[in-house]
DNA sequence: CCCTGATTCGC
DNA sequence: GCGAATCAGG
């Protein structure tokens, strides 16, 4: 893969945008992020106007008093909105939809359920330890996936896999 | 260990 | 110019 003028015009603009260069690695497809890395450099774009520490970890928000052995979950992240906003960079608080991939039913989590804040991973980015349930309306794709711990070494963190293996009567739908 | 960007240097 | 390897850091 070359860097065509289109190719460079999505990096500048991912890179303004605050992605890592993994993830532009991952969304300009065929080049490694050490590439990106180069190629910011030499266009010398190396400087990004805001210091976007992206790394996301909640900020971990309890409301309640009691001893709270739940790792660190956000209250907003509890609330259920609809949309999938579009927020800057790579950090995303946001919440999302679920999508069993065997049954396709798509649904949204239940509210008394802490739903963890996901790290919203680029498939590239996935490891043996990190959760990978698919994020994103079902409607709108984003393509990423949500990256956290895999509790007990499965394919999913331990709140997705409770999601996957609900039963369907449990489910709530959407739409 | 996961990830980040920065730098070097053979190609 | 390119990018893998390496370095330094969170």
């Amino acid at each position: 893969m070359n860097w065509t003028d289109e190719r460079v015009e999505q990096l500048k603009k991912l890179w303004a945008e605050g992605l890592s260069a993994s993830q532009i690695a991952a969304q300009l497809g065929g080049v490694s992020r050490n590439a990106v890395i180069g190629k910011v450099h030499r266009l010398k774009l190396s400087g990004r106007g805001k210091t976007t520490s992206t790394q996301t970890r909640s900020k971990k928000v309890n409301t309640t008093a009691s001893a709270g052995h739940r790792s660190s979950v956000s209250t907003s992240a509890q609330m259920t909105s609809r949309v999938v906003t579009k927020s800057v960079g790579a950090t995303a608080l946001q919440q999302e939809y679920f999508v069993d991939t065997v049954t396709q039913t798509v649904m949204k989590p239940s509210t008394d359920v802490v739903v963890p804040i996901s790290r919203r991973l680029e498939l590239v980015q996935l490891s043996e330890r990190t959760c990978k349930w698919p994020m994103g309306d079902p409607l709108q794709p984003d393509f990423h996936f949500c990256g956290n711990d895999v509790g007990e070494g499965g394919p999913y963190c331990t709140y997705h896999a409770r999601l996957a293996y609900q039963p369907a009567s449990d489910r709530r739908r959407v739409r």
